[in-house]
DNA sequence: TATATTTACTTAATCGTTTACGTAAAACCA
DNA sequence: TGGTTTTACGTAAACGATTAAGTAAATATA
């Protein structure tokens, strides 16, 4: 069975495809009576424009790219879904595109968008990106970009965020007010923007409290759960063990539980642990575990918004394409004193 | 800037757009020195052939389409990963629908995919849907569709599921070895098949240790969390109060989990609690949590190898098209009989 | 009544690739 | 050498929707 095509459907009507194209986009030179007859019949053939043809014509695509490192973290998925909800809403089409972390796999991908397949792209980059030939290309070409959570500062037609060093500075301070001496901040990237403002709201923090800041305080981890979890092994047996650890990112929690597991180590008895992460399951952990928690929906609802506007042509004045947007530090179990 | 089209990379070359996109077809009746000029001259100026003009022409989008109930729960998350990865192997892109577990956002997503945007579909339907006229138009119209663990019996082009019966049968059989007398199923939908056919496995393992099976050995949840909550924890002030608990989806364990906690029920002291899930955070939870594990991206992966052999043409045989994978009972914490 | 304007349509070009078909030149064959 | 085949390219027509430009008929205006 052949779909229908805006050809049939005019050839059942008795008119050109032009008055069936302009009736159904409700154009002011079809009389209302044709335009009846072409939408009823249109509706009931289940007539669906071939997008390709639109697309190819119109240079427009209705469809969007979603450019992430992974999907099975609480904080994109969650992000999908506000920028589905917007894109549902108007319309649009969501691509959803994995880097795994790879710069060359980003770098492609943007390469491939270059053409027309979609009109804009949100982007959290890799841990690794550093260069924006690519997105500069996609920019110059018309392509309007929006940078989400992990961004390249000042780059693209905006950036959604989070207040990063400052849930950080008041996270790091609260395990100080929990009498913790020694915090070790697990660093995820050594480049991204989210990873060095969440150290430095931490640093902020140290210094402030007259702590200093030393190699030690600092673990740098990969993408590797195997890997990670080995090094914080390593750290608990450090002479001078850490009373907290901070995960700044939700992939650390779990080498982070599990080497304390191993080790024989109470949390929060032995050691405190918080993690910036927006996992679902946090206060039924083994202990709850406090969290800064980003408002991901909204972030991706944000994101979409902003680039849709920018599709549409709109004007963006600064604030819009600049928005920060406050996480929420939920303290739980997994830091607080035991009594 | 506009990028450049086949028709300009022609120009440069002194040749017609004909032998270029031969030659970069790889066409036999293109002569070898002019395949690597235009490949290379291609290949400098970053030539990305436009998807819309080929598709159009060539009626295949590159295209695939997942169709899932929502994306923030892990075992889609994982599934996604897998035909993500399967799609970029192959050059093709993953455009990602949620239909929030609506059936008539099913519908409407499913309807504007039958004109050529995509070339295929995976589908994990919601839990209200029952109908497949649209499914059907689709599969009619030369779009396969491939079902993945929210499947409708003997329908579209494939199917992949888990042995969710066998699963749910020993998940039981090991509730009631571990002494429970009185299991109650959480039953998430009542007309999705994944649903009854643990609900089966469950009942099949009581009848065989000679447990009677009555209304109140099952509770019916919705999609709303505040409300699960609510009615499981009425469940745990019932005169006769369950001794363990099945959450037939990974989205009830959080209810389950808090409405214990708020009773001051302990896991697994006073009643024991298993879930089907794919949570990566399973053994951190409080407690560990037995669950019965899919093989989410291998779903997914299987799903679109699948998917994509019948795009291209091959001959699918009966195993190939019906896929049962086996799930993992991972024993834990919470069903153990504490000492 | 003659002319201008408006209404409601149609014609045909266009978007960028692909491909069936056409064709000159080169290579081959007898 | 004359003819056939092969090679390597070009011409032009699709794909389906959109839209500028054109047109006949209806209506308005002078």
């Amino acid at each position: 069975m052949a779909t229908i095509g805006m050809k049939e459907l005019a050839k059942k009507l008795k008119l050109s495809t032009a008055t069936v194209s302009k009736a159904l986009r409700d154009s002011y030179d079809i009389s209302e009576k044709t335009k009846q007859r072409v939408l009823k019949l249109a509706h009931e053939l289940n007539y669906v424009p071939n997008a390709h043809a639109s697309g190819l014509r119109g240079k427009k695509s209705k469809t969007i790219a979603v450019v992430i490192p992974e999907v099975a973290d609480s904080y994109f998925a969650q992000a999908i879904n506000g920028v589905e909800t917007v894109a549902q809403k108007e319309g649009f089409h969501v691509l959803v595109y994995l880097t795994h972390e790879q710069v060359e796999k980003e770098n492609l991908i943007l390469q491939e968008l270059l053409n027309g397949r979609v009109d804009g792209v949100l982007i959290s980059v890799t841990s690794q990106s550093k260069d924006v030939t690519t997105i500069d290309k996609l920019i110059s070409t018309g392509i309007p970009v929006v940078f989400f959570d992990r961004v390249f500062e000042g780059q693209g037609n905006g950036q959604i965020t989070t207040d990063d060093f400052d849930a950080s500075y008041k996270l790091t301070v609260h395990l100080i007010e929990q009498a913790c001496k020694h915090i070790v901040f697990l660093l995820f990237s050594e480049s991204l923007n989210i990873s060095t403002q969440r150290m430095n709201g931490y640093k902020r923090a140290l210094h402030e409290y007259g702590f200093n800041f030393t190699e030690n305080n600092l673990l740098i981890c990969t993408n590797q759960d195997q890997e990670n979890k080995e090094s914080i092994y390593k750290l608990l047996a450090r002479k001078d063990r850490p009373d907290a650890i901070i995960a700044s990112v939700e992939k650390l929690i779990m080498p982070t539980y599990l080497a304390c597991m191993e080790r024989n180590l109470v949390i929060p008895g032995n050691i405190r642990v918080a993690a910036f992460s927006n996992l679902v399951q946090a206060e039924i952990l083994n202990p709850a575990i406090t969290t800064i928690t980003q408002p991901a929906f909204e972030m991706g609802k944000t994101a979409a918004d902003l680039l849709l506007k920018a599709l549409k042509g709109k004007p963006i004045d600064q604030e819009e394409s600049n928005v920060v947007l406050p996480s929420v530090l939920e303290i739980r179990n997994s830091t607080k004193t035991p009594f």
